[in-house]
Parts: C-alpha cells; structure tokens; sequence
DNA sequence: GGTGAACTTGACCGTCTGGTCAAGTACCGT
DNA sequence: ACGGTACTTGACCAGACGGTCAAGTTCACC
C-alpha cells in the first residue's frame, strides 16, 4: 500500500500491526479474522482496508519487518568485529535478546513455512540468515579456527540449535537470553564431549 | 470415533488419512476444506463424517498416529543397545530415515504448534521425546562419557540439530538420510571445533 | 471559514465453510 | 431370499468469512 500516513495514520498503521501481531501469533492466522482486529480495536472494518490491501498483505508486512529487524540488530551486535568465530558469537547474543522481545514472532514464522502461500517468503529470508552464517563457518574453515566440513550444513546446525534453544528456553521457559546464548555457544563449539571428557567412548 | 470397520471401512479411512495428509500438507490444514478432501477422492460428503468427527479430529488422528509410529521406530532402532550415546545414535539414525518416508508429517507437525487447538497435543508428544533424550544424555553424562552441563538443554540441543537437518537437508534436498546423520551426530557430538582443529581461538 | 485530503463508519455482498441428515445402496451371515 | 449393518449420497443449512463502498467526520492549511 504507497499510501501517504499523517503521523495520526501512522500511529493507527501500527496499532493494528501490533495487534495483528499479538492475535495471530496466540489464536492462529486463519481462526483471527478482520472482524476479530478492527472488533478489538473498537474500529470500524473500512480502518483496516485503509491501511492493508488484505489480511494476507498484512501479515507479509509483519514477518518482512520481523525479518528486517531481526538482521539489522545482528549487524549491529557484529559492528567491526574482523573474527569469523567472535562474529558468529555476538550473532548469537543478540538474536537471543531479540527473540526475548519478539516472542510473537517466532510462531507466526513457523506457520508461514506451513503454507504455501507464505513459505517462498520465509525461505528466501531463511537464506539469507544461512548465506551469512556459512559464509562465516566458511571462513572460520579456511583459517584453521574450526574443523573442515559441509560449511552450509555447519551453518544450518548452529541455526538450528539457536532457535530451539530460543523457542523452548527462552520463550517457552523464560530463561535469561544471555544465559541461553552461553549453552547455545558452548554446544555448538565443543559438542557433547565438550573440552574435558570423552574418554570412555561408545562400541556403536 | 469408535465405530466398527470392515475391512472396507478400513481401506477408505486410509484413503481418506492418506489423502488428507498430503492436501494438508501441500495447501495447508485451513485452505483445504472437507469438500476440496471428499471431492478430491470422488465421493460424497457423508463419507468424510462417517469415518472422522470432524476436520479437527481427522487432524489429530494424523498427528497422533505419526508421532506413535516415530517413537515406534526408534524404540525399535535402540533395541537392546545398552550403552547411552549409542542408543542416541542409533535413535537419530532411525529418525532420519523415517522422515525421509515421512516428509508430510514435518510441515503438519509444525503447523501444528502454532496454532492453540492443537500446540497442547503437540507439546505433550515433544515432552516424550525430550524426556527419551535427557534420560539418555544424563546418563551419558553420570557415566562421564560426554561434559557435565544441562541434561535438557542438551538433549533439546541435539533434537534440534536433527530436525533442523531433517527438514532443510534431507527434505529440503533429498539428501540420504544416513549421510545427513553422521554429519548430526559428528556436529553434536565434536561441535565446530571438531576432533582436531581449534587452536586459532577467538578474542571475544 | 472554506476546501480538500486523510481518515472512519458500518451495512452490505457473494462465496464458502464445517457439518447434518433422510434416503438409498452394497454386502454379509443365515 | 431376507434382514440388518456397514457404508454412501448430495442437497441443504446457518453462520462466518474477506472484502466493498457510499456516506460521513476530522483536521491541517490557506
């Protein structure tokens, strides 16, 4: 929608984002209806088509601005820090505080991978947060400071262990992010048989 | 539903799961409609509510039966492997090709957790499985076999890393199952560093 | 105080939804 | 051949859905 906002319009712009947000990420995209929003907004329904073109248009904005966000605070948390390793760190960190205060996003990606008409969108971000991952693992490879392998299936597994992490501890816990970032890193750099033990190994 | 089958009955319940479950998968639970399901299959309405409660329940059905059959399959895989980190490797190995027959059930078990008629049941199944690990990474741990730490954290860390490589590598890409297992259990077990790099450390 | 753009209202529309049910058919044991 | 249960049909229903729009209100700016 190229519509020109006054700040009043801005403002009601982001109420329904906002409570879009809250309703589809607790009761489900296709159970909320516009009803439901502009009911709970005390507004009438034109207020919504005024600012989004469809229910569906609306949500893509929410998980395009979620993704948006999301990256610009990795960026931000990595600053001028030259170390692939140290890099993938601060990533973590700030991923983890983020998700602390975007709970609701979280869930309204896993749904828009389950359906057709989201999940193009979702996998191209997911590429995106992949591409800069392994293009970290890569170099990190490539200097020696971790061991040789997939760098695309090293940088999947690191993901992967970070939005578990996030969505079970973080979100479903409540678990300080920083502490979880401590686990995350730790086991994705020493694995299970971490620094210490792995002595007394398996006959499989 | 409680009702008697012959043989017949069966054979069109199965039908009807089978179908529904690709639909559901492909178009997502709430695109996809009873009549789009009934009609898909050439026959009347009548028969969808003969054999289900309602949409909801033959939802359910769907999750409850993949789950059991999973969990089947890795108690199987285990056998009577005693040795802790064994059995975790042979569970993992186990999963991963049953979600190579299975890809459907991926996206319906994810869709499943965002939406609150059905994220309770699908808790529930996780806890099982969740508690199936910790076990076993705790006792790997008591016995010294693997680092001290958080038995859960450990074992939502390992699932994690096995779902995740799942779904984007032998899903997503239609790699083998067993290769995409040894790089889950090399990455969970040694992490980045691996057996023998990791001397190059970083500042942060 | 008048003009026009930004914003808001809520009745209304066509379509589709999950679900029902009276009626009919296939098939089994006897 | 008959009786009964398992199964099938498809018209039908009430309600909800996403979306439209003519009419009205607010408000910044001249």
């Amino acid at each position: 929608m190229g519509r020109r906002l006054t700040p009043r319009g801005e403002q009601r712009r982001g109420e329904l984002l906002a409570y879009a947000t809250e309703r589809f990420a607790t009761n489900g995209y296709h159970p909320t209806s516009v009803a439901e929003l502009v009911d709970g907004l005390g507004v009438g329904k034109g207020v919504f088509y005024w600012y989004f073109e469809s229910k569906e248009d609306l949500f893509l904005e929410i998980l395009r601005s979620g993704e948006r966000d999301l990256r610009r605070v990795q960026l931000d948390a990595m600053g001028d820090e030259t170390d692939p390793v140290a890099r993938m760190e601060l990533a973590i960190r700030a991923s983890m505080e983020w998700w602390a205060t975007h709970r609701e996003l979280y869930v309204l990606i896993e749904f828009a991978r389950t359906e057709a008409s989201f999940a193009s969108g979702v996998r191209k971000g997911e590429r995106v947060a992949l591409e800069d991952t392994r293009r970290l693992v890569q170099e990190a490879m490539d200097s020696g400071a971790i061991a040789d392998g997939n760098a695309t299936v090293v940088a999947q597994a690191v993901l992967g262990v970070s939005s578990v992490l996030a969505r079970t501890q973080v979100l479903g816990r409540g678990r300080p992010p920083s502490e979880v970032a401590d686990e995350v890193i730790d086991f994705c750099w020493h694995g299970l048989l971490g620094r210490d033990a792995g002595q007394t190994r398996r006959t499989a």
